[in-house]
DNA sequence: AAAAGTTGTCTAGTGATATAGACAATCCGC
DNA sequence: GCGGATTGTCTATATCACTAGACAACTTTT
């Protein structure tokens, strides 16, 4: 049996809608419509079909298509024009999973303008998640980096980072100071870091993470795991990123 | 700017459900608890909230917590007993993304009980999605084969792997008859291939795609795009897989 | 200029969702 | 054996989703 091989886009969401499955007929136009966006089935330009004719495709009424390209626009997917149509809005953004990765290099890659902030830094105690991923006991303490980043002002993901103490007191400073963790490592003594693991998943996002990343309720995450190592092999940096699976694909190379 | 990292893993879901949003009260519930389990807030054994605590922490009423067990019930998440509680069920599989993958290997080492099936192959004029991978002008003639893959009965990734003609014509009949791709590969003369590249991505399954997989409707896919090369770095394969992201997680080691 | 195509807005009726209450049945701890 | 905890079932009502029709306003095509 060969290693498990996707399927090639298939033709547009399938028309026929799920009733009985507790979410709304037009919130399934809606995720299909923008399925179809983010799987590159319509591009940035194309316009959609008539609202007759996808209301006579997905058996619905026009009034339930109008709700659904009415929460399109809303998110910023699509616009509609008077007389003219409604045309598709939406671009996802190439993010490559390797040893490293330069977020700004990623985003200025796209023709976009990268930014980004420290929401947050505090010392905890580590919890089983990051105990885990860092071969600490539980309960250690730690310190606890959280941080938000975007493109062109759209939030792309949120962030948070675990550092074992005592010995990364004081990388939150170096941090806001020069805004690399890299260069905050080296002014530490570490020349750089290493990837140990990455890990992807997906899940819905929950309502205080959509509402950070600016997202509708229930959107769907791309969740990536990372370890990172210093060079002697010890175990520095555990990281979870959230990112909107509708603005980010994952991309690994070798 | 620090790469981005995940945040612990957080409380359980929510208790606040959106309403307007689209999605029923009691699909937010169980796409909430489903969330928690796929994460490993909740692990098989763990009993539920009794249904009074998790109606009062959701802000709902009991029938529609009931309504919301009995379909996570239904997809095999959980099972409720009279009187006892409600137990979590679930479990997801670790998938490493990697040069080269064994589905058998990969499954057996969950300790689980792999299987597999062909379930078409065509020959056909290669479309936009796998001419641009695979290198080809489109509408080129290619082999088209697509392969279902289940863990212990249940259906894990439905995949699609196209390769160009008329190099690998009879590539059908070797992969009945060996049930392996890199046995066919070496029968027709290719002694190895290569991974170039694999690109990972998610949204909500289409419905043909759920009721292939076995997924309630609506439920999300991780999609991986794979392209494989020849030792020559001739491009002789691209698939896509589809995998529900409830059972299945990715995972990159370096 | 007129017709056709398309989006935008208004009013109104029917079916599904969510709520509510009550009580039965089972399991477990004391 | 009894009480408490929890799931299971029944009946009933209010609110929301979806449907339907009609027509206005704008843009594009003929």
């Amino acid at each position: 049996m060969p290693d498990p091989s996707p399927s090639p886009p298939p033709s547009p969401a399938s028309p026929s809608l799920i009733r009985g499955a507790g979410v709304a007929a037009w919130r399934q136009i809606v995720d299909g419509i923008e399925a179809d966006i983010a799987s590159g089935r319509l591009a940035p330009g194309d316009r959609l079909a008539p609202e007759t004719s996808l209301a006579e495709r997905f058996g619905v009424n026009r009034h339930t298509v109008r709700r659904a390209l009415s929460e399109l626009a809303a998110r910023g997917l699509v616009r509609a024009t008077q007389g003219r149509g409604t045309f598709v809005e939406a671009r996802t953004l190439a993010y490559p999973i390797g040893p490293r990765t330069r977020f700004t290099e990623i985003v200025a890659g796209a023709g976009r303008q990268a930014s980004g902030e420290l929401i947050s830094a505090r010392e905890t105690a580590a919890n089983a998640w990051a105990a885990e991923r860092l071969g600490l006991a539980a309960g250690a303490p730690v310190l606890e980096l959280v941080t938000m980043r975007a493109a062109d002002g759209t939030p792309i993901s949120l962030a948070t980072s675990t550092f074992p103490l005592p010995r990364f007191a004081g990388l939150d400073a170096l941090f806001r100071e020069t805004r690399s963790l890299t260069l905050a490592y080296r002014r530490m003594g570490i020349p750089d870091y290493r990837r140990l693991t990455s890990t992807v998943t997906a899940r819905p996002a929950a309502p205080e993470e959509a509402a950070a990343l600016d997202l509708a309720p229930g959107r769907i995450l791309l969740v990536l795991d990372n370890v990172n190592t210093d060079p002697e092999g010890t175990r520095i940096q555990a990281t979870r990123a959230l990112f909107s699976a509708d603005r980010v694909e994952m991309v690994v190379e070798w």
